[in-house]
DNA sequence: CAAATAAAAGACAAATTTATCCTTTATACA
DNA sequence: TGTATAAAGGATAAATTTGTCTTTTATTTG
């Protein structure tokens, strides 16, 4: 569904607004090991998401990621999109170009209330909603040690 | 959300039952050319296919790929799940392995609901019907020639 | 200003997916 | 029975994705 890119991406905003609280500023070490992500990789799709201005960053000490107020109301589908593109939501089933209403593949009707879902559920989901999910101890973003 | 072998392998058994009227086999360069896909790579898509028994094949002169009345009635999902597995349905949004109904990450129970609604397609969905579409020209497995 | 810190960025490597080529095996039919 | 045919299978290559390491840049603080 989404990409390994992606699925990091996602957990470590999430991350992010969970554990920054007033502000607060969380390094790339704290957020890897808190999501079970490759931390070099991890922050290159970091990098794509500041340059996207979904999230924000902090050079130097007590420097860090974080989220502001406007950032924390964005839709999960701003981060899907800046990291994985469109084609989710708007490519072909069966990966043909030319496929559209007129011109559809077998499964095109079939496929696109599923897609209008799946668009429709990261439209209205807040990264802040699943924030505080994590914060109340409602998800987990990690494998619990034993 | 499938993988391009995925999609060639549900474009390949679509045009089969839709091109091989009578039990008529349809070769595989016939076959690559009316979905737009690599013949080699494709060949060995079909290979899978038939192990899983989801595709018939026969060797030699006249020889080619064919489904019987059987494998006609099968659902998409058999081929999706030959091919790609059953993480699509199974699998966690956020890529966690340890995700689960008592233990969820933040998008399980959204992310649950799009994933049965896929599923619940592809296993309603049967290959002939698609073929049907095709055969009756409502719809189109490559990019048309202008 | 200098040192320490942490993200940004660039180069490179491993793994996986996608694609191609060549050889082998099975089948039909003359 | 032998030859042509077409799928099966193996080996290899290209492309993409994923992951790692090192250097650079910006910022804070003493």
């Amino acid at each position: 569904m989404f990409s390994k890119s992606c699925e990091y991406g996602i957990r470590a905003v999430i991350y992010i607004v969970s554990a920054s609280k007033n502000g607060e500023r969380v390094g790339i070490s704290e957020i890897c090991q808190n999501i079970d992500a490759p931390e070099h990789f991890t922050a290159k799709i970091l990098q794509i998401l500041t340059r996207n201005r979904i999230v924000s960053s902090q050079k130097g000490v007590h420097g860090g990621f974080y989220l502001d107020d406007y950032q924390k109301g964005l839709a999960l589908i701003e981060v899907v999109t800046a990291i994985d593109g469109k084609t989710l939501f708007t490519g072909c089933g069966l990966g043909l170009k030319q496929c559209s209403e007129t011109n559809p593949c077998p499964i095109h009707s079939k496929f696109k209330s599923i897609r209008n879902d799946i668009k429709k559920m990261l439209e209205q989901t807040t990264i802040e909603e699943l924030g505080n999910s994590i914060k109340k101890g409602k998800s987990v973003l990690k494998t619990l040690k034993i």
